[in-house]
DNA sequence: AGATAAACGATTGCCGACAATCGACATTAG
DNA sequence: CTAATGTCGATTGTCGGCAATCGTTTATCT
């Protein structure tokens, strides 16, 4: 029945992600806040880091009972997360069958993923723009430090640059641009995550991201422009000739 | 309790959805297929279509309970179509709170889903005009002769519309790229439902799909790709300026 | 043997009930 | 009167079970 036991890490993805509210008003020092999230958010997130990771491959088939006795709870989160997934493009069900994981296609990567991905940063980069103090600032730049010192490890410095550009989308306050961009970048991420030139030198990682963050509070709008195309092409250098 | 008694068309938005597969092999008539859809997809549609109608407003808030009382179903088909919703950026909800209703800004339309819907287009197009066969020619003339008979009748010829491009979406038979577009088109068709100046004249949209159409089926990609491009923006003159 | 129909195993679809959490209001202590 | 705490109604989160459906296998008939 089992064919193969799929391994799912079911450790918390980052509790990092609670850190915005690691502000803290009277100085006292802060309790570490427990997971606030709800049963389905932590399946979902589970799964799919194993498929962004490459636990889960294409092609798996993947059932609500087996996932929800792995994961030690009911169908109902499960099935939750799956159809959150397939709304995520990771995993495609069908009626009374099953789930299968799905793949992208370099040709949908170069094609479509990143070009919608360049509209979105685009917009968001100019809006945030407009939004952003020193402290936010210092946050970002918190980010690029750990990318530089991220040597020989690909993930990690993967989370830290998807954390960068999704503080830049969140100071954004564009709530329909977040939206997508949390709809395609697991995507985008699971792509380079498995083929990933890009990742192998942290140092070309952190400088660009260096540039990035100047651009953003330096205050020229065309710059800061042209250094987010920049920075996206960086990894298809042909976007769609425009 | 019940402020406002929300009303929710239960009917089927429209059983021509299930048309693709109409398509019968030997010639002879298809009985009308019964609803063949999920309980969870019939209240999908219905609170999508009510909220693009906009019986339902940006701001309305929605519960769980009373949306099952009124569809006659249980919590469970209609939590997982609220959830789907909010995956289309439709609804927001709120843990152990409940739901609301979104709406969309003209900036983010004009930035984010407008361009976004663009780069889709001009790929799926592309794609689609290697695929394209008499038959499928055949069938999205009859939409743009729909169009040109929608006299009157706004929301008609806007379902024409978009019919017309999921079926080239379809043709080009590149699922990321699908179900992308399938996530930002209720927002994009609920803006233009409401504010709509372009819906206005049929004649002028059937001609639009027309030139569509013939840039299809003409062979020359670079004049396809410039169709598209100036079909989108008729929409928004300022897309993003590239 | 071949075609048709019935039974089966696997899986999701759907339901009703109970538990957990949230915000608001009331209550209490100082 | 103010701030902290307790209580309550509303709402979602989660569970286990049963029904419907799919693809396959088996049985039946010719």
């Amino acid at each position: 029945m089992t064919v193969r036991s799929v391994v799912l890490d079911a450790r918390r993805g980052s509790d990092d992600d609670l850190e915005k509210y690691s502000r803290d008003m009277n100085g006292a020092h802060r309790l570490p806040s427990i997971s606030t999230q709800s049963r389905r958010e932590r399946v979902a997130d589970t799964i799919r880091n194993a498929i962004i990771e490459g636990s889960l491959e294409p092609g798996q088939r993947l059932t609500e009972m087996e996932l929800s006795a792995q994961l030690g709870t009911s169908r109902a989160p499960v099935r939750e997360a799956l159809r959150q997934l397939e709304l995520e493009g990771l995993v495609a069900s069908y009626p009374y069958r099953g789930t299968e994981v799905l793949g992208v296609s370099q040709q949908e990567i170069e094609h479509v993923l990143v070009p919608v991905r360049l509209t979105l940063e685009r917009f968001a980069f100019a809006a945030a723009s407009d939004r952003i103090d020193t402290e936010v600032a210092e946050r970002l730049n918190v980010l690029v430090e750990q990318m530089r010192s991220a040597a020989h490890d690909p993930a990690q410095l993967a989370d830290t640059d998807i954390r960068f550009h999704e503080m830049v989308m969140e100071l954004a306050n564009q709530p329909h641009c977040l939206q997508i961009w949390r709809t395609i970048q697991p995507r985008v991420r699971a792509y380079f995550r498995r083929d990933a030139t890009y990742y192998e030198d942290p140092k070309v990682v952190a400088d660009q991201h260096r540039l990035l963050l100047d651009a953003l509070t330096g205050g020229d709008p065309a710059a800061l422009d042209q250094a987010v195309v920049d920075h996206i092409r960086t990894h298809f250098a042909e976007g769609p000739e425009t």
